[in-house]
DNA sequence: AGTTGATTGTATGTTGCCGTACAGTATGTG
DNA sequence: CACATACTGTACGGCAACATACAATCAACT
């Protein structure tokens, strides 16, 4: 693992940007992953439990358009955090083909953990890099996110 | 999708740098395997092709490392390259445990191919970010996965 | 030499996500 | 009203990667 990263520096760093994009992409996964194991939750449970908590309940197609995943998989995700009582799937008075996934009271509980854990992790990962830096980096995958886009459409 | 991207994006930026980045390295695979598609390759499979052809011979674990992917999966990697004929495991030597993956003419040829394509698409990844911007970015995940390996290990 | 511990590649089962197809429902159009 | 079209959530099968356990082999130490 460290020795994959090794490889991955000590290479021309542009012309390497996407697998050190995707080699980063994992650990974020994985640090979040394991910080968040002990409320047994993985990253995505943890994104939608605390975008619901956030913004309230939604319709699961917003949901799986904000986590980035697909609608298929979003329903599984809520379907374990419904069976652990963190979440809930109310009938929409207006369209009878959607769920509104509102968070329960344990669910807001939990999320709140979720919050210090997140906080915590981001602290230590901001550790040793500038604002203007986290700013440019922002910036720069935006911008990335467009060309890939467009690359991806043609 | 591209919903996501806009979700993502009118969040304040680095409170969800981990999200983007996600993001991003899912439309790098897309685009890249994209773009691969007709040589019936995919990313990995591509960057392992790639990696023989300007190294060398070399063993599974250490093709392993450098994708970043475990050993187990690199073996099924390695099988569907093989059943293709584009590589070859021959027997090491001196270590009658391990067999050196060593790249075939078809798979020479096909890597040449996949070079062109890596170059086409990279020029475009790189459209309106100046080199100074790809450095940072570059720099800038270095250091991020300091952090998150650190993190980790905690 | 013999024994112990590390390493390589493989087998197996699990996870998380995808793509496709589908039924149910809503919405717009004639 | 009838009809076509679009949208929501679910079911199903597939894929790529993981973690774990294993046999074969090497290396180191006594």
């Amino acid at each position: 693992m460290s020795s994959l990263t090794n490889n991955e520096l000590d290479a021309p760093p542009w012309l390497r940007v996407e697998s050190t994009l995707m080699a980063t992409a994992r650990l974020v996964r994985e640090a979040f992953d394991t910080r968040l194991a002990p409320l047994e939750l993985n990253l995505t449970q943890a994104s939608l439990l605390g975008y619901v908590a956030e913004f309230g309940a939604t319709t699961q197609t917003r949901l799986a358009d904000h986590l980035g995943i697909g609608r298929a998989s979003i329903g599984s995700v809520i379907d374990r955090l419904s069976d652990r009582g963190l979440v809930e799937r109310q009938p929409d008075p207006h369209d009878r083909r959607v769920w509104r996934v509102e968070i329960t009271a344990a669910g807001r509980a939990l999320a709140g953990e979720v919050a210090d854990v997140d906080e915590v992790l981001r602290a230590e990962l901001r550790h040793g890099i500038g604002r203007e830096e986290r700013q440019a980096l922002s910036w720069v995958l935006t911008r990335l996110q467009q060309n890939l886009q467009s690359a991806i459409r043609s």
